[in-house]
DNA sequence: CGAGTAAGTTACCATCGGTAAGTTACCGGC
DNA sequence: GCCGGTAACTTACCGATGGTAACTTACTCG
C-alpha cells in the first residue's frame, strides 16, 4: 500500500517535468478518478500520488480542488464544443446541421462515458447571498466563472445558428431556445448511461423527432383525427 | 457568539420535540441554509444551531449530511410533483395539459428560487465502480435511492401521458421524450434564475413553443419558401 | 411512582483541504 | 565547467469539519 509506484512513468526514478506537460497529465489523472470515483471520494492526496507527486504541486497549479474540478470540466466541455461545432461545420441545411451536431454530441458522451455523469453535474457554483459577496478563495472563483464562461460558449454555439435560420424570434427567445436544447441533450446523456441498449444514434434520433416535429406532430395521430 | 438562542421556538427554553415535528423543522433550516450559502459552505454544526439541537441529532436522523440534502430534495421534489400533477388534473385537451404543468412548474420554481438552483444539480449520485459496489453507509444510499425515485416519479408523470396521446410511439420513446421535457426545463429554470425579467410564464412559453411545435415550424418561415 | 425509552448532550477522533518554508534538479551565461 | 538563479518539488504542519461513542435527562405509560 505503501508502494507508491510512480503511476504512468515506466521505471525510472521520479522525473521533473514542465509544467505545461504535468499539468494535463494531472488533469488525466484527476478526470479519471473522479469519474470512476466520484468528486468527494477522491481526495487531492491520492490524485497526487497517482501522479506521482505530492499535493502542493497540485494547489500550485490549480489552485483548489474546486478549481482542479473546473479545469477538468473546462478541458472536458471545449473539447465536446470542438467536436460538435466540426461536425456542423460540414452541413448546409439547417435540419442537417442540427443531426450532424446531436450525433457528433451522444458520440463523445458515448467515448467518455463516466466521466461526463460526474463532469456534467458540477457541484456548487455557489449562489452567493445576496448582500455581501463572499468569496472563499482567489482561484476557485475565477474557475467558477471559467467553466461558466464554457457554458455560454455552448449557447452561443447554438444561439445565432437558431437565429440564422429563424430571424423573426426576438434574441432571448433564441437564447432560452439554446438552454432548452443543452438541458434537453444533458440529461438524454444521463439517460442513456442507464440505457446502455441505447446507442448514440438513437439518443439523436430521439431528441431530433422530439425538437424538430414538436409534441403536436406526435399528438396529431390521435388528435388530427 | 455562544448564545445560540433557541432559534425557531419563542422564548421558551428548549423544549423537547417529537421526531416528526424536529425532522421537519431540521429540513427548513437545511433547505433554507444550503440554499442560502450552498452545499459545502454549511456546516453541520451551522444547522444544528440554528435548529436548536447538537449535531449528533442531525445524523439520528438522516445519517450523513448528504442524507440530509438527500431528504431535502426529495421533500422539494415531492412537492414540484404534486403541484403539476394537481395542475394538470384539470385539464383534458393535451396541449393544455402540458401548458399547466409547464406553468405549474416555473411558478413552483418562482418561489423556491435558490433552493432549486441548489437542489437541482444534486451532487454525487456516486457512480459506483464497474466491480464490486461499495456503499459508505447504510442511511445515504437508501437516501440515494429515494432521490432517484422521486426522479423517476417525474419520469412516470410524462411518460404515460404520451403514450395516452400518442400510443403509437414505442415506450423508450416516450420515456425518452420525457427526460428531454424535464432536462429542458431544469435547465430553463435554472436559466430563468439569472433573467429576473423572465417571468415564469414565459419560461412556459417559450418551452411551450419550442416542444409543442417544433424547430421545423420556427425554421419554416424561412425554408418553406 | 418508577422504569423504560427516546430526545438530547459532551467529548472526542480522523480525514482532508489548504499553506509556509525549505530543498533539489535543471538551464543558461560566463 | 562551474555557478547562480529559477522553477519543480518536498516535508511538516494547521484548522475545520464530517462523523461517532458513551453518557445524561426528560417525557410517558402501565
Amino acid at each position: 500500500m505503501a508502494r507508491v509506484s510512480r503511476a504512468t512513468a515506466g521505471a525510472a526514478k521520479r522525473r521533473r517535468m514542465s509544467r505545461a506537460d504535468r499539468e494535463r497529465q494531472m488533469l488525466d489523472v484527476a478526470e479519471r478518478a473522479f469519474a470512476e470515483r466520484g468528486y468527494h471520494a477522491v481526495s487531492m492526496d491520492d490524485i497526487a500520488e497517482q501522479v506521482g507527486v505530492t499535493k502542493p504541486m497540485l494547489y500550485e497549479y490549480f489552485g483548489s480542488k474546486d478549481g482542479l474540478l473546473l479545469a477538468c470540466i473546462a478541458r472536458c466541455r471545449a473539447e465536446l464544443y470542438e467536436r460538435t461545432r466540426a461536425a456542423m461545420a460540414g452541413a448546409t441545411d439547417p435540419k442537417d446541421v442540427f443531426w450532424r451536431g446531436l450525433l457528433a454530441y451522444f458520440e463523445f458522451i458515448d467515448v467518455h462515458a463516466q466521466a461526463y455523469a460526474v463532469l456534467a453535474h458540477e457541484p456548487m457554483a455557489g449562489g452567493g447571498p445576496s448582500t455581501g459577496g463572499r468569496n472563499d478563495t482567489a482561484l476557485p472563483a475565477a474557475t467558477a466563472e471559467a467553466v461558466e464562461a464554457t457554458r455560454r460558449q455552448q449557447v452561443d454555439l447554438i444561439a445565432p445558428l437558431l437565429n440564422t435560420y429563424a430571424p423573426d424570434a426576438p434574441a432571448p427567445t433564441a437564447e432560452a431556445y439554446a438552454e432548452i436544447i443543452i438541458g434537453a441533450c444533458e440529461r438524454l446523456g444521463l439517460w442513456r448511461l442507464r440505457h446502455p441498449e441505447v446507442t448514440a444514434e438513437d439518443a439523436a434520433r430521439h431528441m431530433m423527432n422530439f425538437s424538430w416535429y414538436g409534441l403536436a406532430q406526435i399528438v396529431a395521430t390521435l388528435q388530427g383525427r
